[in-house]
DNA sequence: TGTACATCAGTGAACGCGCGTTCACTGATGTAC
DNA sequence: TGTACATCAGTGAACGCGCGTTCACTGATGTAC
């Protein structure tokens, strides 16, 4: 996976080079800790050369979010273009926790660390999932409240994704995951067994 | 807050003493860090004292997290004791997400730490909660299939407690935070406008 | 086309740090007689 | 009641480690003339 063999003395691309590393390593771990020195390491690049590249360790973390978020919004509308009906959206919420257990660790460092809010490339990603997810509300349920809806929406897909990557529900198949997650997606949109179809 | 001045020389209690500084410095901190040296000052004791009580810093941290879910559960019981209306179980929702709010490093280090997922006390603290929500849901939904329903209802507090944790949702002020979980919840039990009241 | 030189990406050694864990120890406690 | 002794909680120094970051440096690149 590393680009092995002679490299030029000077790299070409080290700073794709080293998200490439540094995903890699999170995917090898599962965990989000991840060190600057393992990601050059695995670049195959001296310690200090990260820093020509990003002003430190959090700029390397931020960068490699918004990987993620590319990764994860790809994946998303690869699932689904424009959801109608609930097994389109139960398909988006599979995907969703599918890319969570995938990599664990990128997932990881995407929400859970601690890095700058602010950082115009992490806001950016986070509102085009958010935007992606109301478009997909307004179109599902075009009677509800978009802003509310599409928080409750997102917030239930993220939660079965927190809840399986911490092993507190059943995710020793991948069928079990998806079979689970469409369950919960299906008694949402079911409430209470309503009398007709929810969604046209 | 750390019991000052002068200690016997034999503490007394110091695995209670432990547990606690770990979930101070974690409310201070607010993120998940916490090593065993920083527990061991803040109690007061040296580095290697806190061997005598725990096996190694997972043990501590395994403890740490069973305070936590008792904690939790104590919050969520406190809101509502049977919920039946759409209000009781937004507020039982709003507990959720302002415990998670509240004490950020405690609930990180109960769903995030990669820590022993067998461990008993751990196990029977997952149990307890998923039992609680299952309760909760059975009584609200009586219709629903008990299961996939309470793992939604679980997976859009947790989802909604992540979200805002991370700086996904705002939460600026309290106020904010109950309204949109309180949104979110109604959006949800609402879904298409349903055209009769949906919980007894 | 050929040379001098500025630029810049990457090196490798070093800094100081806090960490988890171990170890031989010390000093208080409580029990047996 | 008083003493000897085993137990055990806590000490403090030390181990080896990997970390983030800095620094003076080197060697390749590309541009000006």
């Amino acid at each position: 996976m590393t680009t092995s063999g002679t490299q030029p003395y000077h790299h070409g691309d080290l700073p794709s080079a080293l998200l490439r590393a540094a995903v890699e390593l999170l995917e090898e771990n599962g965990a989000a800790e991840l060190s600057l020195r393992a990601v050059a390491r695995r670049a195959g690049v001296s310690t200090a050369a990260p820093y020509r590249h990003f002003a430190d360790r959090d700029a390397l973390l931020s960068a490699v979010a918004a990987v993620g978020y590319q990764d994860l919004a790809n994946r998303l509308i690869a699932a689904c273009q424009s959801p109608t009906t609930p097994e389109d959206l139960a398909a988006i919420a599979v995907a969703y926790v599918r890319f969570a257990l995938d990599r664990p660790g990128l997932f990881r460092v995407m929400f859970a660390e601690p890095c700058d809010p602010t950082s115009p490339e992490r806001v950016a990603a986070t509102e085009a999932i958010h935007g992606y997810v109301k478009a997909v509300v307004r179109q599902a349920f075009p009677g509800s409240d978009p802003d509310s809806m599409s928080n409750a929406v997102w917030a239930l897909v993220h939660g079965l994704a927190f809840l399986h990557l911490d092993g507190k529900l059943d995710g020793t198949s991948a069928e079990t995951v998806a079979d689970t997650v469409r369950a919960a997606v299906f008694a949402v949109l079911t409430v209470r067994q309503a009398p007709r179809s929810i969604l046209t």
